[in-house]
DNA sequence: TGAGTGAATGTTATGATATAACATAACATA
DNA sequence: TATGTTATGTTATATCATAACATTCACTCA
């Protein structure tokens, strides 16, 4: 398990790799990664937080690539339809997935003090979940794990 | 571990001692249980599914209980502060919680098919999570895990 | 008992998030 | 090049949520 998002790591790798990534996912899978989709998760992926839709357009339109809600929205479906980002539900807002690599259920850690979030690798919530629901014959099709609280890094600042 | 929400139970009871329960944790915390929170309380006692706040409005100003939205978002926050509902991110809506004796943090079956939603009692998921978070160094503070997928009413009827 | 206090409610206005619906353009391919 | 499909552009509007301030209510204690 890693907790990417939380910590140091060299960002510019993230979003290069990530960008490349993605584009050769969509190659292989026949998406089309077209240059809105493509500015998009590269703005999702400049940063390790949430990015609202609104904000994500205000940007696009200060590019010229869209002007209008749908753009952003349409553009954050797919990535979100795709794995290649996460709404997280309880913010309104998008992030890039962390994992793209790998077929996962996000887990999010989210930090209420400085809105850093971090996309933790486990498949063991997936495994509790899934024997839960077995139990009450529930199929699932989709998670939303979302943890809110306090990072490292905000708790020695806050002297806790 | 119990599924309150699907399958068949004496649902009158769900909203008596619903009520009941509440009332008598306000007493005895010093909460004001006033009309309009008692009436919210009982709209979402009365169906195991989540209640948009302007819903709520729009059956507290039939009533003459309230007409502007404030008023159900007041009402909905105080119960769930207090632990008495909760709120569904996923779907931005809000539901009676089904587990009002015990502490617990919630997690949620949401079936897309029929719209109804289990609380299914359990720690392990924040046994789980807590696990995770602690080797990231996370303070949890509140959970939100939601599942989406169907039922076992609407397989049975899917013919799956 | 009535002045003070704090909580709850009433009300206006607006902010923030999201999508329906339809028009046009770009692209693949038969 | 005709055709279907997918993506984008655009308008309009639906839906969810809260800031800010006025008023009322319930309680308490001098």
């Amino acid at each position: 398990m890693d907790a990417i998002g939380f910590g140091q790591h060299d960002h510019a790798e993230c979003i290069s790799n990530g960008l490349d990534l993605v584009a050769s996912q969509c190659r292989a899978a026949g998406l089309k990664f077209t240059p809105v989709r493509r500015r998009v998760l590269e703005m999702l992926l400049a940063e390790h937080r949430a990015h609202g839709a609104y904000e994500i357009l205000d940007n696009l339109r200060a590019e010229g690539l869209g002007s209008q809600p749908p753009v952003s929205y349409r553009a954050l479906e797919f990535l979100v339809k795709n794995g290649f980002a996460h709404k997280i539900e309880r913010l309104n807002a998008f992030i890039a997935c962390a994992h793209l690599a790998e077929n996962h259920a996000p887990v999010f850690l989210i930090c209420r003090a400085c809105d850093s979030i971090a996309e933790i690798y486990t498949d063991l919530a997936r495994g509790v979940l899934g024997r839960a629901a077995k139990t009450v014959g529930f199929q699932i099709e989709r998670t939303a794990v979302e943890v809110e609280g306090i990072c490292t890094t905000c708790q020695e600042g806050d002297g806790v």
